[in-house]
DNA sequence: GTGAAAGCGCTAACAA
DNA sequence: TTGTTAGCGCTTTCAC
């Protein structure tokens, strides 16, 4: 069914119909319902590849996942982020697209989704601390939000983040106020943002404690289990092993565990393990009962901020980046200066 | 940069470049050279919209991941399958469209995607055991291919699956070779295929031992940490609490190690835990060291061999459905009957 | 080997 | 309030 079938069994042009459907004010109250039934009835939607070459819009958003290579893992948050997003997407008639840029390609598939007219926004995943999609997308000139935020960047921005920074600072905190002095982090790619963040907050803790970082108790690589295990490994076995140990991803710290449970070591009593990253905080320290929560639902909230930031964006291209707090653990905001490091 | 302004800077029809453009073979060698290179130069990309307009396909393939509520967590493997998929995708010029489906709209998201010509195809997630999705798709026509399997259906369709039955029949096995004889199972939705191929495979082994399933060991539900976590306090407060523990979700099992670790018991020693599910395989259990598997990449594998038979099956719609094998613990088939049980 | 013209299904001036 | 008409940017007959 489409929308001249529909004009004719209704005995009305396609313009009225058009305008019946769309809400449009100047056709009369008694044919729009007529129009709406029939349009109904015969489970009639308007073709979405006709409607945006009429209109110039997509009505489409691009999320733009970036892997490093074409074997590197994906990070799971996405999809807890990409289904608050699109809850907000759906409700207002808009697609989601999807797609996974292999680092080496980024620039050319920026360039392509803008140049098929295929997204009307896309959101970014993963920035880096400098990132170079924000000065690219400027260019081109396609609206677009940050899940995460980019620190060496004098450009304005809308984003919305997790305080990665002050979450690690208090991680760390806590370890120092339980008497741990030598406390490891296992952490992600510092080249990515959230990474340096949680570095940041961590050093911050320390620094304030007087503590000097030992170089050999801070790794940074993809969060694997295997790398949890295999980083910590190698540090019980120097002679003066961590009493802590904090890691930036659950997935790492299944292999951290297996390493601490393999070398001989209990949890919670020789070595304390606090495990944070965007969806869990998991504090299984000082021979305390484990504690568990689970962050899941405000990285969807996020989403569904990002999407509603998006959107705004498109409808109004001149408005200006906005701030504002999700949750305690959820910074939203808009950055005209890098954050700090 | 369109069609017109590039054939007009060529002096050229637009019909002619578009033929040369697409490689049709009446065009003469040296134009297909000069319109290719100016293409290039001016960075020109058909206007994906117009194009399937004018086609009538959509070069688009949706993937619907189904959440029982809007508060529901997204399974993170998705990730990692809507990764490889993606590959395929680009590399045959086609886009990805993905959808969060809360389960009552469901079929009227599917009728929608098909009348708007968002789609050429689905991929369908999370299928359940009679999954009345098939019969809804083969209906309206509209190509799909699952991951996963839908157990009581006669109806012919493509699939590709983990071997999630062989898997924890061998899992449970190991467990009784280990002298296990009261193993819990805590598992996913047993009206999700996956979880109750799981659960066959838990029983085959049992059975196969002559041991009667106790359903006090058994559980069914989200697999949450939380759940994890309540589930086996529960148990291991009972009279003759489990020696092992099988569990179906490694975020669940999370949960299962806290409950242990709180009840004093002793992961591997006073309790065997084996975790599996489609990203990992981990054993810890009889004291032996915890062996640990990632099979990430098989499913990022089965997402990429998925979306080539989708793509295969929408090129010819008269292929019948394929039968292979992608790894041991990957079952990729075709069938007309009702997987067992 | 190349071009003119029609049409995909919709929206949006402009008329009436 | 409704209809006529002309596109949106492509592909695809059909004619040359």
């Amino acid at each position: 069914m489409n929308l001249k079938e529909l004009s004719e069994h209704l005995g009305l042009s396609q313009t009225t119909v058009s305008r019946a459907l769309n809400d449009y004010p100047e056709v009369s109250e008694s044919t729009r319902q007529r129009v709406k039934q029939a349009a109904a009835k015969g489970n009639y939607r308007p073709n979405m590849r006709a409607m945006s070459l009429a209109t110039g819009k997509a009505m489409t958003i691009g999320h733009v996942i970036p892997v490093e290579s074409s074997s590197d893992v994906v990070n799971p948050i996405f999809a807890e982020f990409v289904a608050g997003a699109s809850r907000t997407y759906s409700q207002r008639g808009y697609e989601l697209m999807l797609t996974i840029a292999e680092a080496k390609n980024e620039e050319s598939i920026y360039r392509g989704i803008v140049a098929k007219r295929a997204v009307d926004g896309v959101m970014l995943h993963s920035p880096k601390r400098d990132d170079p999609r924000l000065a690219l997308l400027d260019e081109i000139g396609l609206p677009f939000v940050v899940h995460g935020r980019v620190c060496d960047s004098n450009q304005q921005y809308n984003w919305i983040d997790m305080d990665n920074q002050a979450a690690f600072q208090q991680a760390t905190q806590l370890l120092l106020d339980l008497g741990h002095h030598r406390i490891a982090l296992i952490n992600g790619q510092e080249t990515l943002s959230f990474a340096w963040l949680r570095r940041l907050g961590y050093l911050e803790a320390l620094h304030a404690s007087n503590i000097t970082e030992d170089p050999e108790l801070m790794t940074s690589a993809d969060l694997t289990e295997t790398y949890g295990y295999q980083t910590t490994q190698k540090m019980l076995s120097r002679k003066s092993p961590p009493t802590a140990i904090l890691v930036s991803s659950y997935i790492a710290a299944l292999g951290v565990r297996r390493a601490i449970g393999q070398a001989g070591y209990r949890i919670g009593k020789d070595i304390s393990v606090i495990t944070h990253d965007d969806e869990l905080s998991y504090f299984d320290n000082g021979g305390a009962v484990p504690q568990f929560t689970s962050t899941r639902s405000s990285v969807r909230e996020a989403g569904i901020r990002a999407a509603e930031m998006l959107l705004q964006q498109i409808d109004k291209p001149s408005l200006a980046a906005q701030t504002q707090m999700v949750e305690t653990k959820l910074t939203l905001g808009s950055s005209t200066g890098p954050c700090p490091g």
